[in-house]
DNA sequence: AAAATTAATGCAATCGATTGCATTTCTTGT
DNA sequence: ACAAGAAATGCAATCGATTGCATTAATTTT
């Protein structure tokens, strides 16, 4: 049963008596193969459970139908969803994806571009770690030409294809909710502020409120990385304040759930008392009582998006290149959170 | 900038005059090449901006450092964390994951299985699709002897690796648990008993029943496949039955949720009325309300051991092989939806 | 200084599939 | 029946890195 080696097309020829490249050529389709060879050929490939070996194929080809793909962590709702969408466009084209996770380390993210390099993928997929604030390492691809696609977390100064929401829209839309159902003093939790969507999401806030000329203090917003005790700590400093907040812009749902958590239990009701929105629908934020007023951000279509963009790339080396930055809509789900009317 | 081709050993050779193999030797810190040639070589390598071609050294090599994952969907919490696990293992082991999702289907689950075959991935973890009842495209895996880890939906009649969790004793544990609470008639919702997690929590339950010399009935038990639809038409029929259950325990938390929002919102209440116990801990099942008892799978720490198990297997080729089942530890979660006490 | 070791490097084949450029085989027309 | 053209197939190089087996260079021994 186990074989030493595997089949190939030269096991193929010998056994036929001809060349290989007249394999090579009949498993490829290639007219210059005439009808009845073919068909020889594929039947014996076909028992001898011939398997094409892909590696030699890339190597010769120049090319190995492989995309990157780099994200935070891949069990983050959000990203699972985006790789999910682009792990099927590109199936469906013929490609493989390669995932790695930067867990938001910069040196994790240039170990892993390198491999990818190395790896020779056809294109490469990626959203930031929380730490990236250098660039040098990717271009590695733009020098070469080799298709990169930012989604989410970009490098604004980088020129490439980017897919993005309106984060500073979506900031804007969230706090003139919070102010249409007459919250008076709303703060915000921002992430780092290095990414350009945390930082987006701030501007929006800060926007609205001067729109409904109401005060942007420095003290109603605050820093961290939005993990469920920054909400927590968040929440706490916030109300400690002489002149707390009515109401917080979260900057993503899991710090949004933590607030609503702790609101909860030191009795102060939501949304009655205190309004929240959230950022991304993560699953959880329908289901939870109050559920979380939020932003969805449609993660699965972006990862299609993303995969097309960069498989159009790839297959129509368009020189000179043009880049293009998608803006994917987003949509304000308001739930019991923020209902305060 | 667009170097038309990338730098390889040759390159680095020419411009020393020197031997490929000389510079190959070089790179890998061969003992054989003096520490002199070894500077001058890795300075001109760093210079020129020199990459390695994996592939090229993967064909030669006759390995790839690359795992091949296949799950239903990687967009599923339990599944994503179970990738997260593998990926962080493989990293610090130099070692690359590709990523495919069968989406639950069994043709979709062939062709990857060929692809990542094809792809001369050094091994494959993978959790069956809802719809695998033949197992023959994994036997191009065994015939070559290539490492191969099944994880929860597992081929119990193939002789691999395997890390499981004991679905038996879950079901059990989960029964029992309903009993000992205070309920008197329970169902169970049960997914497609080909899969032998599904079918061994159905087991499990019925135990649990017979020990406490509770009835059994046919009618306790409804088979789907767990989505929230189906979790919903599913406490539809118990409550319509003429003897109807006061509790159920759900093959997995998406669908018990979906009963206890639906019971919600027909006026029976959880846990008082009707006791809810789901299975795998989905992120939402601690924060919604009433929150859901459910059972805990070890997901990150399966990738780990999966990713562990196989590069083993990898490394340190042993034959005969001995092959191992390995249960993870599992933990029955008590939450509000099924204390009745 | 010649012989014997040891150290350092090079040659050429290999991994398996692909492809430009022959070369051979088969048709067709006259 | 034979030249000319078309059709089918083969040869050999290529993709880039690796490695067993030389070969050359440097060092030590006598």
């Amino acid at each position: 049963m186990d074989k030493k080696t595997s089949i190939t097309i030269h096991d193929i020829a010998k056994e036929l008596n001809i060349s290989a490249s007249t394999v090579s050529r009949a498993l490829n389709d290639n007219p210059r193969i005439s009808k009845a060879t073919k068909a020889k050929i594929k039947s014996l490939a076909l028992k001898l459970g011939y398997q094409p070996n892909t590696i030699a194929s890339n190597l010769r080809n120049q090319r190995t139908n492989t995309i990157g793909i780099v994200v935070p962590l891949v069990n983050r709702h959000f990203f699972s969803t985006f790789i999910s969408g682009v792990e099927d466009v590109a199936f469906d084209a013929g490609y493989n994806v390669i995932i790695s996770q930067s867990k938001d380390q910069l040196e994790k993210e240039k170990q892993i571009i390198h491999s990818l390099f190395s790896n020779r993928v056809d294109g490469l997929i990626t959203s930031l770690s929380m730490q990236t604030n250098e660039f040098d390492h990717f271009q590695l691809f733009t020098n070469k030409n080799i298709p990169l696609v930012f989604f989410d977390r970009i490098a604004p100064q980088l020129e490439t294809n980017k897919i993005v929401v309106d984060d500073f829209a979506c900031g804007f839309k969230a706090t003139q909710h919070l102010i249409d159902q007459g919250y008076k003093r709303i703060a915000h939790l921002a992430g780092p502020t290095v990414l350009n969507t945390y930082h987006e999401r701030m501007e929006g806030y800060k926007d609205a409120l001067k729109k409904n000329s109401l005060p942007a203090e420095d003290e109603l917003i605050i820093f961290n990385k939005l993990t469920r005790i920054d909400g927590q700590e968040a929440i706490k400093k916030l109300l400690a304040l002489k002149n707390p907040p009515d109401a917080v812009f979260c900057g993503n749902d899991t710090s949004a759930l933590s607030m609503i958590v702790y609101l909860k239990s030191v009795g102060i009701r939501v949304p009655e008392d205190f309004g929240i929105v959230g950022f991304s629908n993560e699953p959880f934020s329908e289901v939870v009582t109050p559920s979380i007023s939020t932003l969805k951000q449609p993660a699965y279509e972006m990862g299609q998006k993303a995969a097309q963009l960069i498989l159009n790339e790839i297959e129509n080396k368009l020189t000179p290149r043009s880049y293009q930055t998608i803006t994917m809509p987003t949509e304000l789900i308001v739930r019991e959170s923020s209902m305060k009317k």
